[in-house]
DNA sequence: CGCAGTCACTGCGCAGGGCAGTGACTGCGT
DNA sequence: ACGCAGTCACTGCCCTGCGCAGTGACTGCG
């Protein structure tokens, strides 16, 4: 039986694996959606509701303006999302994402679901309590880490 | 106070959020190193002693062979590998990780090593149970379902 | 009412990855 | 003993996604 010591390294080993296996899943899905896991991010920011700016979405995929352009053009052309006026301000327009292939994205994600939910469903509320609030700490820790990167560059060129 | 229910609908939703941001943190810190974020996963999976072999590495990464010679070439170049050969079958090779840029990488990781360490310390044993088996489990799970995604695709060309 | 700032968008260039083919090498079957 | 199929890493060629920098449309502040 293992004492608490063992088991924060091995929750720290198998984090990384963790979100490995998950990103690549992720890129499993996107492929069998011909799609690219740039589409698909973008496409679960859009139904989170996260934002249906373009600049923001650029922002928060991590790319530049010009390339979430043409991004668009992809999603609209596979029907994952759609452009919309905006009315308020006629420089802007909003994002919107499209039902038309949501049953499968469901289908694909289903046994990732299915898994999710019930693992939940064993946990009791103490546990549960300590993964949401590791996972929404991390999360912020995350996004803080990343605009706060020290400046160690030593690239090598050559 | 939340009920069991609502803290699974919340650790399901912070969970996409949380593998989401730690992806968009793993890509900056391959920035910062002037690396691509393949070229660092793969030093994830040399330096966690996964595998030394190229075209297991490649089958890791979701990539071919030869997308992975040139992967390798890369990472030589900027001094996070090495090839060297396999004194038991001369067509093979081994991929050693080198200890160059090693500060470096533990630099840039340091703020996310502290939090994990920080947060997984404040744990109960139950609590760091129930984690590690989810992710452990999850892994699998992930792993399973990108080999047995079914075949939906109805791909618009147009 | 002009002018700086912001919006989405567009050429251009680059780099990463797939595909398919190559030569080196292994080991099995005969 | 030896040929041959299979596997190894590797190499052109191509496609595609993205960054960069510049453009025109539009907004709102001075």
């Amino acid at each position: 039986m293992p004492d608490q010591r063992e088991l924060a390294t091995a929750a720290a080993l198998a984090l990384p694996r963790f979100v490995g296996s998950t990103a690549l899943f992720h890129a499993a899905v996107a492929e069998r959606m011909a799609v690219t896991s740039t589409e698909l991010h973008c496409l679960h920011l859009l139904h989170g509701g996260v934002s249906d700016s373009p600049t923001e979405l650029a922002r928060l995929l991590g790319m530049s303006t010009g390339a979430f352009t043409r991004l668009l053009d992809r999603m609209e052309r596979h029907r994952l999302a759609e452009r919309a006026p905006d009315p308020a301000d006629r420089r802007r327009l909003v994002v919107r994402p499209l039902p038309d292939r949501m049953a499968e994205l469901a289908e694909l994600y289903a046994p990732m679901a299915r898994f999710v939910g019930e693992r939940l469903a064993r946990l009791d509320r103490r546990q549960l309590t300590a993964l949401v609030g590791f996972l929404t700490d991390g999360t912020a820790a995350a996004e803080r880490a990343s605009s706060e990167l020290p400046d160690v560059t030593q690239a090598i060129t050559s």
